[in-house]
RNA sequence: GGCGGUAUAGCCAAGUGGUAAGGCAGAGGUCUGCAAAACCUUCAUCACCGGUUCAAAUCCGGUUACCGCCUCCA
């Protein structure tokens, strides 16, 4: 049984999905502005995690993430970098594949964009206004919030502290076009100049929230399983989402809510933002550091959990990551000497205890700490095993195909066993030659010279093995 | 001001009533010609104060510190 927080009840919940075996996420994409930072990063990462192991549980999972595509930022990108609109959300949704297959998150089912679905968007909004819950003014339509009963229920927060917090810092024009402070957009009139669509309120764009509530009842249904995204758009985004999807449809928006810690950065374990500046985008970095090791990082820490960002921590994801690696390669590299023979029913019921806990770990709100936890304890198992004096091709396979079904839940994609190349085949004969007669001058020299082109020598019981730095 | 989240060893981090998982780093050891990898051993009384209980990191009350949301943001 999976049981996960949900942020709509602030509880740990189990899991029903409303079609038993088969799971309808929606997970809030990015706006392409500017290439992804690694807190987009994080979320991405979160739910492709979570994706993969209801997927490992045998979910078949419908995965739907936007591109929002109409935007102020994406306007005001277009005119900075002197680039037509779409030109701008067409290289940054590129280069959000890019960094997001570098880091081994799987493609979304669809990933609908504003701009390909703006009648649906228009219709959506014309069917709030006859429903009374959206006015016309000057152009813009506005959502009544204060109409919709369960309006602040996502965030805890009271209409009327919501509306103190609004009416503080609305500026005094957009304030005159609203019946109330709390009143957010849903289309907005076009300025001069801007990208615009034609409306029965005049040429403009639809606001922030509506996208999500249009996309998602559109590809997934009007109530879905699973609604996710960043903690920061708890409020306003998805409350305001729930409030237009339900006031249209009248039927529950998502049953799970759920949202992903930040990232933090800096001395003061400040929040990663956009707006704030202080980000690193995934592009710099992976050019850096190995996007799998990014990968492992991100995915092994409990997705609500904040991430502390410091290359101190990357450092020792990439001990972890590689100590996973080599106990895949342990196990691969005794195949050349394994027996033949039935599997090992001991290695066999260990394992299954492991793979028990493991479930267990991950069941319970996606804890992957726990969850990796297990990881490191069949490190230790595969280790062990490979280190026997005998071992069986079918014990070796067991735990080669185990192991890397488990990992995979992280995005971890074992590395096949490297094929030999001649040249450094012959210098390590001509090495062991040298140890035979006790040459150690010779065979250390031999050993250096690899490891300075990158290769790496390690003597075994079963002779040299080799593998890249 | 309102809402929410954190506080466990040098670091990362599990653990929601019975005397602290796991990983990194450190120390010692086995193996090795030496290494490497691996394995073994070792390393904390849980922010503070008070309370409940036979028993609390874990429950209750209070205090302190940090972070986030309430405005664009994953």
């Amino acid at each position: 049984m999976i049981q996960l927080y949900n942020t709509l009840t602030k509880k740990k919940e189990e899991f029903v999905p409303m079609q038993p075996g088969k799971v309808r996420m929606y997970v809030c994409g990015p706006t392409v502005y500017n290439y992804i930072h690694i807190g987009n990063a994080r979320s991405a990462i979160a739910f492709d995690t979570i994706r993969r192991y209801l997927e490992y549980r045998g979910y078949q999972v419908k995965y739907v993430s936007n591109f929002t595509d109409v935007d102020d930022k994406i306007i005001k990108a277009s005119q900075e970098l002197d680039l037509p609109v779409t030109a701008v959300t067409e290289k940054f949704i590129q280069a959000f594949y890019e960094d997001t297959d570098a880091l081994n998150v799987k493609r979304a089912d669809l990933n609908p964009r504003v701009m390909d679905n703006m009648d649906d968007i228009i219709a959506f909004v014309g069917t709030l206004v006859d429903k009374g819950y959206a006015y016309e003014s000057a152009g813009d339509v506005y959502y009544r919030a204060r109409k919709f009963k369960n309006y602040g229920q996502l965030s805890g927060q009271a209409v009327d502290d919501l509306e103190q917090g609004a009416s503080a810092r609305i500026d005094a024009a957009d304030q005159a076009k609203k019946e109330d402070p709390l009143d957010f957009a849903i289309w907005k009139a076009a300025k001069p100049g801007e990208i615009a669509w034609d409306s029965p309120y005049g040429k403009g764009r639809p606001g922030w929230h509506i996208e999500c509530s249009v996309m998602s009842t559109k590809y997934l249904g009007d109530t879905i399983d699973i609604h996710g995204g960043g903690q920061d758009l708890e409020f306003p985004h998805h409350e305001n989402e729930i409030a237009q999807s339900e006031a249209k449809t009248g039927k529950k928006f998502a049953n799970y809510w759920m949202h992903n810690g930040f990232v933090t950065i800096g001395e003061e374990d400040e929040k990663m933002s956009k707006s704030l500046g202080n980000f690193v985008t995934v592009r710099d970095l992976r050019h850096q550091v190995d996007p799998q090791i990014i990968r492992f990082f991100m995915a092994t820490t409990q997705y609500r959990r904040p991430i502390r960002y410091t290359s101190a921590n990357l450092q020792e994801a990439r001990t972890n990551l590689a100590r996973i690696q080599t106990a895949a390669s342990n196990i691969d590299y005794r195949l050349k000497d394994a027996q033949d023979g039935e599997l090992d029913p001991q290695v066999q019921l260990e394992f299954q205890q492991h793979e028990a806990a493991f479930q267990q770990a991950m069941d319970d709100d996606f804890n992957a700490q726990n969850g990796v936890a297990v990881v490191y304890e069949l490190v230790k198992q595969l280790n062990i095993y490979a280190e026997q004096a005998q071992v069986t091709t079918a014990t070796l396979q067991y735990l080669r195909t185990g192991f890397a079904k488990i990992v995979a839940v992280f995005g971890i994609e074992l590395k096949a066993a490297e094929i030999l190349d001649t040249e450094v085949e012959e210098q390590i004969e001509q090495r062991n030659a040298a140890r035979q007669n006790k040459d150690f001058a010779l065979s250390d020299q031999i050993r250096d010279q690899l490891k300075e082109q990158g290769i790496i020598l390690e003597d075994t019981p079963q002779g040299t093995r080799w593998k890249r730095e």
